[in-house]
RNA sequence: GGCAGAUUACCCAAGCGGCCAACGGGGGCUGACUGUAAAUCAGCUGGCAUUGCCUUCACAGGUUCGAAUCCUGUAUCUGCCA
């Protein structure tokens, strides 16, 4: 299946007046300029919009796929996406609320770039009369000299506005300040939206509610130099219901490049949502239909045990990511190995196909005395034996289904499943896997 | 450019010459309990050859038997003044 077919299964619900109602009830709505206008422009003849991709790592992020759905789902609805990489925008940085960037070197810009474009491409049609479109802000920034710059653009802008911009104010509250640099996101982000309007009559832009003040920017530019009012709608921040930060598995991020984040761990996050979020996960992540959601809904509260929502909606999320293909063994790995079933009895192919997606180790890896603290450390489950150390002491480590309490017992090929395999666990569910064979040939 | 203050582990933040691998909180990890969920309670949270040793308190030097703590210089940040 390839990947236009893929697309060409999603679709709206047809169930809602418009697009705008769906988004409202998806929760996508966080803030957005003139309700009645934009609900009123988005049920009438397509328009244009856009969303940015900075170029900030190798690869896009769970927070990205909220933007990039937003924008698929606009394009369903008969609207034609502008996608930007911001081949400019990325060498600046826009300002975080903790601290200043690092600046990256435009080689590093320039790569990432390229992998982003390939990776928005997978979400959007680029065929039949509404097909996507991709731009590069670094097209009309790139040769742009300072004084244009500053006579053109920052003419427009007031910096009695610009500071008042929330991001802006709780950095210059800081202790660290902001740079002139961070400081100046703004004005391009803005001209962006400006561009892309007299280029491509741009009329809308979406992005994370954090950007607001980014994309208010933008907003306003066009009002005060085209005379047009232009719309922008902010997505909420996705936030766990306990509390922690949503996106993340163990302190890492999810990305959605399967290099940097294996299927397996995606499908596991995925799956490991909590209860009190899944709906609300299924309304972002899906295009599952107000009435099926439903159904999950009810069967979070009656038979919460089974959890059907979080296994569809690990399905759904990973398939989008990944394809089918990788979900499916995603689904075989975990069900071997978190499977009621005795390791021993799984046989050698699933086995070795489950290993394939944890973190694994070789025999190369491994010294001559194999205790369960080097195997640990060697699976990458523990970043130091000191720290294995603890572990196997809160009793939290296992070596094919079985507690180990001696750190210092030595393992040898007897021991592992058929004799080349081993299963290391660190806690309830953080598995690795070791293949004593592999070395040897 | 001048003056003053700040810089402690993932984050916030104590410490003001030995009792400091460094209080406390957050976060994280593990255990009990469970549904690969949440809540609750408990332990842990620099490294190693783990009853001991090594490296850490912005960076580089210095004083001292001994420094995160005192001195000098450098960098960065903040505030006030120019």
């Amino acid at each position: 299946m390839n990947n236009e077919e893929f697309l060409s299964r999603q679709t709206n619900d047809p169930s809602f007046e418009n697009i705008w109602q769906e988004m409202q009830w998806r929760g996508l709505i966080q803030v957005s300029t003139d309700e009645a206008k934009l609900e009123e422009a988005l049920s009438g003849d397509p328009i244009n919009y856009y969303c940015g991709f900075d170029p900030t790592a190798a690869s896009l992020h769970l927070g990205h796929l909220v933007q990039l759905l937003v924008l698929r789902r606009l394009q369903l609805a008969g609207h034609h996406p502008v996608a930007l990489v911001g081949g400019a925008t990325g060498l600046i940085g826009d300002p975080r609320q903790t601290s200043e960037r690092s600046l990256n070197t435009r080689d590093t810009v320039e790569g990432w770039v390229d992998s982003l474009r390939s990776q928005i491409e997978h979400y959007l049609s680029f065929d039949g009369d509404n097909g996507a479109t991709m731009v590069n802000n670094l097209d009309w920034t790139g040769g742009l000299s300072a004084l244009d710059f500053l006579r053109d653009i920052g003419k427009h802008f007031r910096v009695g506005t610009m500071v008042r911009k929330e991001i802006v104010a709780s950095r210059l509250d800081s202790d660290e300040g902001i740079s002139y640099t961070e400081f100046s996101y703004q004005v391009l982000q803005g001209m962006d939206f400006m561009e892309l309007y007299r280029r491509h009559n741009v009329t809308l832009q979406t992005g994370g509610s954090d950007q607001w003040g980014n994309l208010t920017s933008g907003t306003e530019l066009v009002r005060k130099v085209e005379g047009e009012h232009v719309h922008a709608i902010g997505t909420p921040l996705i936030t766990n219901a306990d509390g922690t930060k949503f996106g993340k598995s163990e302190g890492n991020a999810i990305w959605l490049n399967p290099e940097m984040c294996s299927p397996y761990t995606f499908y596991q996050f995925w799956l490991n949502t909590a209860d009190a979020d899944v709906v609300e996960r299924l309304k972002v992540f899906t295009f599952l239909s107000r009435a099926e959601i439903a159904e999950y809904e009810q069967k979070v509260v009656d038979e919460p045990f089974r959890r059907e929502a979080q296994r569809r909606l690990a399905w759904e999320v990973t398939s989008l990511v990944h394809g089918e293909d990788q979900t499916q063994r995603a689904i075989d790995a975990s069900a071997a190995l978190f499977g009621r079933g005795d390791l021993e009895s799984i046989d050698v192919t699933t086995l070795h196909a489950a290993g394939a997606e944890l973190p694994s180790a070789e025999q190369s890896d491994l010294g001559e005395r194999m205790t369960i603290i080097d195997l640990l450390v060697a699976t990458g489950l523990e970043k130091s034996k000191s720290s294995a150390r603890r572990t196997v002491g809160d009793g939290g480590a296992y070596l094919n289904n079985t507690k180990i309490e001696d750190p210092e017992h030595i393992f040898t090929a007897t021991d592992a499943l058929h004799n080349k395999y081993f299963v290391v666990r660190r806690g309830r569910r953080n598995l690795g896997f070791i293949d004593l064979d592999s070395a040897s040939n």
